[in-house]
DNA sequence: ACAACGCGCTCCACATGCGTC
DNA sequence: TGACGCATGTGGAGCGCGTTG
């Protein structure tokens, strides 16, 4: 036996489809007895709506969809990706929203299928992540007038939705920190300067430098890759004058930068502070176990996606939301630098 | 200006808009001529097939649903749910296809979803992960008669398609090694044991043990957690009579357990060694690297997906499909036992 | 409460034209 | 001359639902 239509319901329950669909829609248009009969029925007939029919009706298509170009293999890698689709996921299923997802090797690639998504109604709205500086796909999806919602910012200059974490202000707290414990080399082993949040983590840093009165403070941009934070990391050790603290901008680079200091002999955290701002489980496995910023990003996820749902259903909104601020969590890789 | 349709493309082009379907979908019953001023005038017009209309018509959803059933967080911190992710999407966009995910609670909600997607004609198949003992999800999807692939196997008992990866193959590499090493106390960390792939792991392990005449062999089941695994290593490295060798059914664990070697001042690999029977970036991280069974994931994910969209075209087809056996990494983290 | 239509596409039954035996 | 085959195109029913008169 087939599928069930609304038709079949109508004819069990000696009514027209539109009484069905009606009743099915929570709509007036039918009486409560008939109502709960219609229900009734297509319960015991065990139906369920065609999605692709409702679509065509409605112009829903009941998903939206997550971009991403990045090389395929860091989505493993990243814990981040995870939690970002995981935190989205469930704020979507409180809809029965689906997510889906793509991954593109080039940005090129990714404006394309917005495009094309967008044209073949395949998706009702997009999430975006790391924003750029300067991002060419803001105006390109500007003009494809479709629902946004950005995981990150705040950005200037575009009328996209997007939901900020405050990098500045953790970086902030980052860096009274190991100033407060006395450190006055610092050097931050940063994500791609691109990024805006990379951009405004080194902004604060150098801001940082003046207002602590540290010797020295650096940002150095890298792709993220453990190998890059390893190759800084014994480029930086291997100076005369050490660093005696390394801010991380992911946790991948901290932990490959603890194996250079460990393989160099460099002890942590007695002579080299490590902090990471990005926290996962991956920092809490090393040993030391790793002084991280940590946030809810999956949370984080979750609440982009209510907003973005929000937006789909009315997309004269815009939303400017703040997330909560990373919090600095101590833990066994910080400390005073010798001597002080 | 609106959305265009093959009605408009039909004007445009003075043809019926048959005609103009046959043409875009690369039919006969158009002359290569027409054929290709059709599809000059939609890419002109800038043509693109709407999802829902198409699906409608020849009832393909155009995407297939992935669907765990594990408490969120594990996303974000298996590196290999990413890995099966990125590599079923890569496999799925070589025909356009969406992959749509969905992270459910528990197995209840899990099978719920199969059942509605597939009543919803959300999607066209499934990708299944973790195959059980007894899994009761076989029967269920069988009954539901829709194309499934299971990342996992071999699957007795069972019309379902799947693409397994030779564990007990893999493990009897891995206790050989140790063998040959000249361990012959080994415990095995392992996953959780209603894991079809756990099961067959602990019986290779079993009858290892009688093949090399070791004097002890156990496998422990866990959670999978990095706790679990901390617990269980802590347990086993109090005993008076302590394992030379441990072999960790994931990577976390087999970090959480070099760092309790490490906490309890048992040396690796001179005291204990670590084998991890998952590879990712986490086991190459770590003082000292660990030696584990390594396989390309994602590389299987793609070639499963790709199974799967050859089943959708074919739902006639089964198919049992090895994919490659695990190749044992060494490492740093393996090596003699003390005395030999 | 009903009948009928529309959403955009697919697909099938059926013309139409042309050359061939 | 007509009957037939083939290639090319047409028209429209139908997919399952929402919605209007």
């Amino acid at each position: 036996m087939a599928r069930p239509t609304i038709a079949d319901i109508a004819e069990r329950a000696g009514v027209s489809k539109g009484a069905v669909s009606f009743a099915l829609n929570g709509r007036p248009g039918v009486s409560e007895e008939t109502r709960r009969r219609i229900l009734a029925v297509a319960d015991e007939m065990n139906w369920r709506p065609h999605r692709a029919a409702r679509s065509l009706g409605n112009s829903r298509a009941g998903a939206v969809g997550l971009i991403l170009s990045r090389p395929a293999r860091t989505l493993g890698l990243e814990p981040f990706f995870g939690q970002v689709v995981s935190g989205l996921q469930a704020g979507l299923a409180e809809d029965g929203t689906a997510l889906q997802l793509l991954v593109v090797e080039d940005p090129e690639a990714e404006m394309a299928a917005y495009r094309n998504w967008t044209a073949e109604k395949r998706v009702d709205g997009f999430v975006l992540l790391d924003p750029l500086i300067d991002d060419p796909r803001f105006p390109a999806l500007e003009a494809l007038d479709v629902p946004v919602m950005v995981l990150g910012g705040p950005l200037p200059d575009t009328s996209l939705s997007y939901s900020w974490a405050d990098d500045s202000e953790a970086m902030h707290e980052a860096v009274d920190y190991l100033a407060a414990l006395g450190h006055r080399h610092v050097v931050h082993v940063a994500g791609m300067p691109q990024f805006l949040h990379t951009k405004r983590r080194m902004d604060v840093l150098t801001e940082a430098k003046a207002r602590h009165e540290l010797a020295e403070v650096v940002s150095i941009p890298t792709d993220y890759s453990d190998s890059e934070g390893a190759v800084i990391t014994r480029r930086v050790l291997s100076r005369r004058e050490r660093p005696t603290a390394i801010v991380y901008d992911s946790d991948v680079m901290a932990v490959a930068g603890l194996g250079v200091a460990l393989e160099m002999g460099v002890r942590v955290p007695q002579d080299l502070s490590i902090l990471s701002f990005d926290d996962s489980l991956l920092a809490r496995l090393t040993h030391p176990a790793l002084t991280a910023l940590t946030r809810d990003t999956q949370g984080w996820a979750t609440e982009a996606a209510r907003e973005l749902l929000r937006l789909i259903a009315d997309p004269s909104l815009t939303v400017r939301h703040p997330s909560s601020t990373p919090v600095l969590v101590p833990r066994e890789s910080t400390a005073p630098p010798a001597g002080h």
